[in-house]
Order: C-alpha cells, then structure tokens, then sequence
DNA sequence: AAGTGGTCTAGACCACGTA
DNA sequence: ACGTGGTCTAGACCACTTT
C-alpha cells in the first residue's frame, strides 16, 4: 500500500544520468508501441552497442523501466514489455467468500485465490462529459464520453456495482461492440478494440450507503453501508483513460497494507 | 498499496550470491545493534576493503537492503540505519479536517498535512495473552501482555479509539511510565523506553459498527459504523511488538492506492 | 581539500532457458 | 551449444556535503 501523486503520471524527471536519459528513450519505444507489450526487446549486450554505452549502464536504464512497471526481466530469457496491469481487480478490496479466517483474528496471509466476478452489463451510452471529467480525459469541456453501468456476479450473487466513464472517441469501438462480445473484464477489451494499454491505476477508497436503486443491485436494505472504490486509471502515455466507481457490501470490505 | 505476506519478516534467502550474503552481514550488525538507528555506517570503500570485495558488489548489498528499508542514502553524507517507522500515522487513512476537494470528485492529491492527535491513556494493566496472541508474540502459551487502550484527539474532538496489546517482559518499562511521560506517540516510547525499533507493520482496515461503550467515547451514536484498522507490527529482529486495533468513523475513512 | 555516495566503463564468468 | 540476464571486478571521474 503505497501513495503516490497521480498527476506525476508519466515520463519521471530522470535528472541529467545518462542511464535516465537512455531510459526516457526506451520509454518512448514502449509509449510510441514500438516496441509491444507482451514482446522482448533487444538483448542488453545489442542495447548497449546501439546507444555506444557500457552494459551496465543500459542495465540501469532497464532497472528503471523495471522499477516503474514497464519492462520485466526474465533470467535467460530476456526483457519483455508488461502488458497491462495485472491483480488489479476489484476483488482483492473485498472478502465475499468465507475464509477460514476470521476478521480481526491472526490470519494466516494466504489470500482466498482471487476469483473473476461474471459481468453484466447494465446499460452503456455516449454522453456529455461534465467539465471536471473532460478536464480529466484531457479533453475539451463538452466532449462526449462512454458511460457504462455494470453489475459483478460472484457464486451466483450480486457482489458489485459499477460505474464507469471512457473517453470518446478513443473508446468509441466499444460502443458498436455487441453485448455477448464484452466478456468479463474491461482492459482486454481496452487493449484488442481500443488499442489501449492500461499501465498503472490509483484507486480511492471510502465510505457511503446505498441508495434505494443501488441496494436493489445487490440484493441489500436501503441505506445499507458500502465501500466505494473510485478509480482512475491511465494508459502508457499516461492519459486517464478511464474513470470508475465501485460499490460493494462495506461488511465485505477489507483492505491490508504493509508498510516500511 | 502492495501485499505482503506477514509470515515472511526478517532475514530474506539472498540466495546464494555474494551480495546476498553480505547483505544478510550487514542486516545482522543492524538487527544486533551494532550499527545504532539514526547513526551512518562505514562508507563503502571501507566496507569494500573490509569484506575484501568490489565497490560494486558492497554497493548491491546496501542497495537490497535500502529496498528493505533498513538503510537509506544520503548522496556527499552517508549510510544511515533508518529510524523506526516514519509515515505509519493511523490519520493516513483519514480525512477528519474539512478538505478542499470533496470525496468523489477529481482530489489534487495534495495531502492534508498530517497531524499528530493528542494521545489520553484511558487504561493500561497487564493481562494474560490468549493463545493466538501469544503466539503471534512468539510466546509461550499463558504468557501476559500490557494492553492498553487509548483515545487519540484531533481540533479538540475524540477521532480515534485504540486497543493495544505489547508483550511482556519486553515492554515492562512501560508499566511503570508515569502517564504525564507517554506523550502521543508510541514508537519513540518503544525505542527509548524498551529498545525496540519498529521497522515495518501490516495494517488490515475493515468496517465495522460501534458498540455503545465505544461510541460514548467518540462522540457518536450507537450502531455508528466506523473503520477498524487491524495493526501488527515488527521489529527489526522480524519479531512482532505490537497488536493494535484502531476505530474511528467510517464516514471519516478514505485510503489512496497506487496499482501498477 | 577531503570524504561521501552517484555514475560509468570494459571487461570476465556464472546460471538459466531453449533448441 | 548458444543466447539470455545475473553477478563480480577494478578501476575512473562526477556531484554533493562538510571541514
């Protein structure tokens, strides 16, 4: 659990190093796509007859890339481009299924093996941005956006809420994509229809009710508590490429934090 | 935000490389205190020299254990053992003062500057540990504890209320501080007064409702649902020092995390 | 000026994965 | 056997801090 600014997005200041400069380049072959999640990039040793440097010089470029969460090395393999994020999802905010544990008592750490909640999508619009959430999307007060309200099933009951806007028209594939084809999660469809890699998410987490409409998603009383998830995530270039709040049982919550 | 696992504390398997076995060196002078928190270790030439191996090699060691938080840099200064743990306020995951930015909406992300709450010591007696407890103190079962509970204050009003448990005989000298002497922070009482440094806690929030007692001492109603914070946390031999439980108002919670 | 960590080089050999 | 990243060496010079 770690805060961090989500406005320092992209492109860290990597001082006057040469490795920071080397690997502000090797960020922008990623950013550009030149070279594609998922694929290697060149060797260390061709790297580094390339730029004219030291090996260990290109390796500290790599480790900062590394540290970032853009490359990852694999040990006689070679250096590959991540794709999006992973363990990402919502379920790791929340204890729906029973655990041997009970909350408050001396866990034993061992996470209840994250499971892929059923999607349904409830309904999904183009619509006017208000001001802040263009500003957000870098785009111009008024422009359009995709507004989607889905439901999260889990073991055959309702466990989530979700509201989520894209940008238009980067997102605009999505809207003429038939509903069976959606699936049950959001960036790969991101990545295959839009071209959109998400790379890093900050996620706020708070405290509310349910109102009348959003307890009757979830099978719950009126006004009962729940935790709200809102997310902003954000592409290679580091534009917000999507927004989002997520509604759940408050009782299921349960978040852990190591801190040093 | 990231999870760990609590099991794994100290002393991670280096492996088999020379980095890693100096770095476990290193660990060992800082975890027997021969290299005090606060004060600057041997530069790295003489560490190089002493170890009779490469500047580089000394300076991976120290690097894995910066990573761990043990260590921190100084360019022109030093090598210093950190201090205990810096930033683990419970009122980072709160927003009691009124914030510019409403909940929801596009936060700067500039952080209310966190402020220390006056500590009232409402009660502190030794007990015998329960089972699980003890054994999470790595001791023998029967064995007593110092539990303390304690009301933290912010702006003049009660925010938080805490349970504590500290194992004995480590934490002795506390059962005879006069009360006037705790002031408001625990862990510089728990360096000072007993030699433990804590170097890393796990923190798991969940929510909660108030029970009477409990909301009497808030300011709230009865029922009035709250954040628990579930706190352990270790010192620098990886031994856990402290059981914490931390309640306040859920309306008042909000975490940030960074996902990458 | 002296001492510290930060950067950079040009090699060498090792451990791992694949063919 | 070959190519990859991982470790290690023995230097050099730079940037920052203190004396």
């Amino acid at each position: 659990m770690q805060d961090n600014d989500p406005l320092r997005s992209a492109a860290t200041a990597p001082g006057v190093s040469r490795y920071g400069r080397i690997a502000a380049q090797l960020q922008r072959k990623i950013v550009d796509g030149e070279w594609q999640p998922g694929s290697a990039i060149p060797a260390e040793s061709t790297l580094a007859a390339e730029f004219g440097i030291a090996l260990g010089t290109i390796r500290q470029a790599i480790a900062v890339l590394v540290q970032e969460g853009l490359l990852e090395r694999v040990q006689g393999k070679g250096t590959f481009v991540r794709n999006g994020l992973t363990g990402a999802s919502m379920m790791r905010f929340f204890r729906f299924r029973a655990d041997t544990a009970a909350p408050g008592s001396f866990a034993t750490g061992i996470e209840p093996g994250l499971a892929i909640p059923r999607s349904e999508i409830l309904s999904c619009r183009a619509a006017r941005l208000d001001k802040s959430m263009a500003a957000l999307f870098g785009l111009d007060a008024g422009a359009r956006g995709l507004a989607i309200s889905r439901r999260r099933w889990l073991d055959d009951k309702p466990r989530l809420i979700e509201s989520i806007w894209l940008p238009l028209p980067r997102c605009e594939p999505l809207q003429r994509l038939p509903r069976a084809e959606w699936g049950d999660l959001l960036y790969p469809l991101l990545a295959s229809q839009c071209g959109i890699t998400i790379h890093r998410a900050v996620d706020e987490v708070t405290f509310r009710t349910l109102d009348a409409d959003e307890a009757s998603l979830l099978d719950l009383p009126d006004g009962h508590p729940c935790a709200l998830v809102t997310r902003r995530a954000y592409d290679l270039q580091g534009h917000c490429a999507e927004y989002r709040l997520t509604r759940g049982d408050a009782y299921a919550f349960r978040y852990q934090a190591d801190i040093r």
